[in-house]
DNA sequence: GGTCCCGCGATCCTATAGGATATTGGATTT
DNA sequence: AAATCCAATATCCTATAGGATCGCGGGACC
């Protein structure tokens, strides 16, 4: 029985779900920048590299273009987004800045003391990836608390962006960001709904800051 | 050359994006509620019923699933999102409030007079369906005169939704609600920004406690 | 009468073949 | 030498067939 599985043991292994399995995997690849910005995507190339057809790996390129992570020409294949404009990246500290605020806000009034726990853990970050993973569920943890999915889901789709972007500029962990992550769990703790807003509207002002030197053109 | 064409004029017409064509033309029967909500969505009918094979299928239901609008269980098929209940329709009226003044006073303060004229006209609905249309379109022009794209884009996904949910109960034509677009349409007109926020603030409020009567599960 | 087993239908998943199209490289012309 | 045209290639897109899996209903057994 042992042999049975030993070919699929290194291919994706649960049979339930394939497309959704492909599809977590592009996506990993897209962030990790194993998949650059602005590359060509083939079809048949992903389904040789990951051993199943060319039907679950449609599937997943369709749900990955309905994200905004690839993009697809008429007979001309995929291709993963270009990186982030100025103009995008001003469009998306815009959107942040209308809902994570607010976010903070409900957070800090109704989150349970369990989440909060998970909250304070995990701050501590010394390689890049790891300060990367580390703003990505402290950002995922609150928009959760805030108890509305479509808030939820809006910023984690945004949140890839913003981690793409940074991961591209190999960013310097920012020790201000720390800080600031202690500000607004700080708040929370209290519940003090109106100053967990105010310190996450500074701190995406002050993120947007850092990132927008980067960029020049 | 009209014998070439004969053929294909009935049936999907680009040769360009088969499954973006089926994608608009199933999201189409969702909106209009040829597909009601919680139905079974078969992959073999629509390609039957379309006339194209089932990849196209595949893709654009790939694709409504990355919007919400179908579910996937495994081997048990595609399905309607099942109507809005009152928590979801709580979420959803929350993040509108967040955006949607936000998007107003933009439009306000930045939008051009050929926009305007477009935003003026088409105020002047008779029945259930041009009522809907006309304010899917209002709140649509005003999405895009934010300058915005991720506020328009997440406008647009939500609008589909409160669409579906006011089809069901085939609501009565708001008279008040012309007169709130009224309002914010002269204040947008008058680049007045913080006028054009109140008023969109106040006709989503007004348009959450009309649709919310409907609801008592 | 209740419970368990089994076959049937429906659906998804995979595989392969063939037609259509955009991109790329080279040859030709100005 | 630069621009243009054309053919070759790679890729996508579609269609069809076959194997695998899940849910449901009828019948047998306790």
């Amino acid at each position: 029985m042992s042999a049975v599985n030993e070919v699929a043991d290194k291919a994706i292994a649960r049979p339930s779900g394939l497309a959704e399995e492909v599809y977590r995997r592009i996506r990993a690849d897209i962030m990790s920048l194993r998949l650059p910005p602005d590359t060509r995507v083939s079809v048949d190339s992903l389904a040789r590299e990951l051993g199943v057809s060319q039907t679950p790996i449609r599937e997943a390129l369709s749900m990955l273009e309905a994200n905004g992570l690839v993009s697809k020409r008429h007979f001309a294949g995929y291709a993963t987004s270009p990186r982030m404009d100025r103009a995008q990246l001003d469009e998306l500290f815009e959107f942040r800045l209308l809902i994570e605020p607010h976010a903070a806000r409900k957070a800090a009034e109704s989150m349970k003391g369990a989440d909060m726990a998970i909250l304070a853990s995990g701050e501590g970050a010394t390689s890049h990836d790891a300060f990367a993973d580390m703003d990505t569920q402290f950002h995922k943890l609150i928009a959760q608390g805030a108890g509305n999915h479509l808030i939820a889901d809006s910023l984690a789709r945004l949140h890839i962006h913003v981690h793409i972007f940074r991961s591209c500029f190999r960013s310097e962990i920012a020790e201000e960001a720390v800080h600031e992550h202690d500000d607004i769990i700080a708040a929370i703790r209290a519940h003090d709904g109106a100053t967990a807003e105010a310190a996450m509207r500074s701190h995406i002002e002050r993120s947007y800051a850092r990132l927008r030197d980067f960029i020049r053109d």
